[in-house]
DNA sequence: AAATCATTCAACCGCTTAGCT
DNA sequence: CAGCTAAGCGGTTGAATGATT
């Protein structure tokens, strides 16, 4: 693949899953100048490297705030965390942002993601458990009461991608001026930060 | 071992809201 | 105040992966 310049002219949008290339840019860019500005941001990052980002600045806030930001946690929500997101959920709904300021480290993507693939599952089994056994009474489930997800507990153990191993430091950062061979798309988010830590240490 | 099904989660899309001129 | 633009939010989709047959 040829690199083209990153006139307008070539500005064609890149979707799909980020590269390791895209992240390093849009994690430099961020070190260097601040979040924010995202539409801006999606301009400039790719004049400012050799590698065009062709993102859009919805995308690339997104991949900040989902994934690449040094905050996040990854993984095992703890018993204590379902209880709150389900607490919260029960008393605002789906404001899955609002919920997600009282988990810190959580993203709102990930809570949502969190009730849809796992307590909404507990919760519609739990109706079909009720409508199969007794047609008595139709109870209004209030989405999240406590008492129907105990069995829900945190049957995962996805590795957690460890917040402490970053220093919190990001202002001189600067992408490291080798790019390892990726193979597609795979790799980790220990792979990025541990290489800026060996390029920031 | 291969095929199929189920689950998870990253990313996109469209709508709403907030801020600026 | 109205219109425009960018950011934020929530819903949805699709690819990747794991589990089961």
């Amino acid at each position: 693949m040829d690199k083209k310049p990153c006139n307008s002219e070539y500005a064609e949008v890149r979707k799909g899953p980020w590269t390791m290339e895209e992240d390093l840019i849009l994690i430099n860019y961020i070190a260097n100048h601040g979040e924010g500005v995202w539409n801006s941001l999606a301009k400039s990052a790719g004049n400012f490297s050799f590698l065009c980002l062709k993102r859009t600045g919805k995308s690339c806030r997104l991949r900040w705030l989902n994934y690449l930001r040094p905050d996040v946690r990854r993984g095992n929500i703890t018993p204590e965390e379902q209880l709150l997101i389900m607490e919260l959920h029960a008393k605002w709904g789906n404001r899955w942002s609002k919920i997600a300021k009282h988990l810190p480290g959580r993203t709102d993507n990930e809570i949502k993601n969190y009730w849809r693939t796992r307590i909404q599952k507990h919760i519609k089994q739990g109706e079909n458990m009720n409508e199969q056994g007794s047609s008595e009474k139709n109870i209004d489930h209030q989405e999240g009461t406590s008492s129907q997800m105990s069995s829900a507990g945190p049957a995962d153990t996805i590795e957690t991608y460890s917040p402490t191993s970053y220093n919190g430091n990001m202002d001189n950062f600067q992408a490291p001026n080798f790019l390892p061979e990726t193979n597609g798309n795979i790799w980790s988010m220990e792979d990025i930060w541990s290489m800026q830590l060996l390029n920031g240490d």
